[in-house]
DNA sequence: GTGTCCGGAATGAATATTCATTCCCTTAGC
DNA sequence: GCTAAGGGAATGAATATTCATTCCGGACAC
């Protein structure tokens, strides 16, 4: 196994745990003994385990934005660009629920507690073009004048909750049943 | 400080340090000390961690669901009735944060996953009164037919997203837009 | 005086991290 | 081409820490 190869085993063995288990349940030796690797060979790639899931919801967001924007048009009409993101997001979630599981976990950490109170005083990543979205839709007066951390409560929180009920198997996402959650999550949002 | 307070006090001291630190740092020798009883003390009133953990949601429900059914009319409309739940639930966060956060912990953790499953299967509390009302909202025709799992999605998913908003201090939340909130929740569930 | 309840030190299990040792690949000498 | 030395990488047993739980001496009620 090359250097580089050692490295990946042991991001996708700390995904597949914590995503499963949380952080509590994934200790750096199910992690390495997942990886393939001994438990010391961790600290080689990564000062410590903190560093390391910081490390793996980095590579989580640099996944998602690229496939979010893909093929996104800024200069197409409000709805459209909307339903564009919305959709993605969603596909993107149902397709790697490991993806989804990790930053979920994250998110509900002391981890990302610290990391979400940064964002919004410099600027996120994606949160960028969601917020122009959102605020070109308030003025073009198709969208609900409201404050745009709300819009954007209306819009992900339903895709957010539908994906969890997918991943728990209480609700079996197809196609046809993403197109019409997040055209539902359009109604929320427009006037 | 008689025998029920002291239980009180500890389930209080409990609440207070997992809301705001979770599971993992809420150890018991610190609950012990906020509540102003000896560690043993604790295992005097409940078996052990789990059991607290446990008793302390069922204690959050206890409170929760009265509140939110108190002055509810299954006979007014579904549209009133919609608005009704979904201000008294988003209030009752907005109120009392220090309950929603601990619930959130609860349900993102390995306890709250067994447990709504177990809710999916038979009957739920509350759950019941909603999913009564989004049938009733989709055989008279007023509310998109849509799986109850996602509209429950489209309902809850952002007023717990406006909730966690406000507790971060991302977003104020006054009366006013509280009500914006939900009626843009409808929105997103009606025909 | 006896029994009940408390407190908080003691215990032992679980865990992150360290580090002395081993392993293996590269390269230099012949 | 073959062997040996050197060095960086990997290892996993040992360590230190954290934490739930137990236990026992003492305080208090009656």
């Amino acid at each position: 196994m090359s250097k580089s190869e050692k490295r990946e085993e042991i991001v996708r063995a700390a995904l597949e745990i914590i995503a499963e288990h949380g952080f509590h349940g994934a200790p750096i030796a199910m992690i390495a003994s997942r990886a393939g690797v001994g438990a010391g060979t961790i600290y080689r790639y990564f000062a410590n385990k903190d560093i390391l899931i910081a490390a793996l919801y980095q590579e989580i967001e640099e996944r998602l934005y690229p496939f979010i924007l893909r093929g996104y048009e800024p200069a197409r009409p409000i709805r459209e660009r909307f339903l564009h993101l919305g959709a993605a997001l969603l596909r993107y979630c149902i397709e790697n629920p490991l993806d989804f599981r990790y930053v979920e976990q994250f998110h509900n950490s002391p981890y990302g507690a610290a990391l979400r109170r940064a964002r919004l005083l410099g600027e996120g990543g994606e949160r960028e073009t969601f917020r122009a979205l959102f605020e070109d839709g308030i003025s073009q007066q198709v969208v609900k004048e409201l404050p745009v951390t709300v819009l954007c409560a209306l819009a992900f929180g339903p895709i957010f909750a539908v994906v969890r009920d997918h991943i728990l198997d209480f609700t079996r996402v197809d196609d046809a049943l993403m197109a019409k959650t997040v055209a539902a999550c359009w109604d929320g949002i427009r006037r």
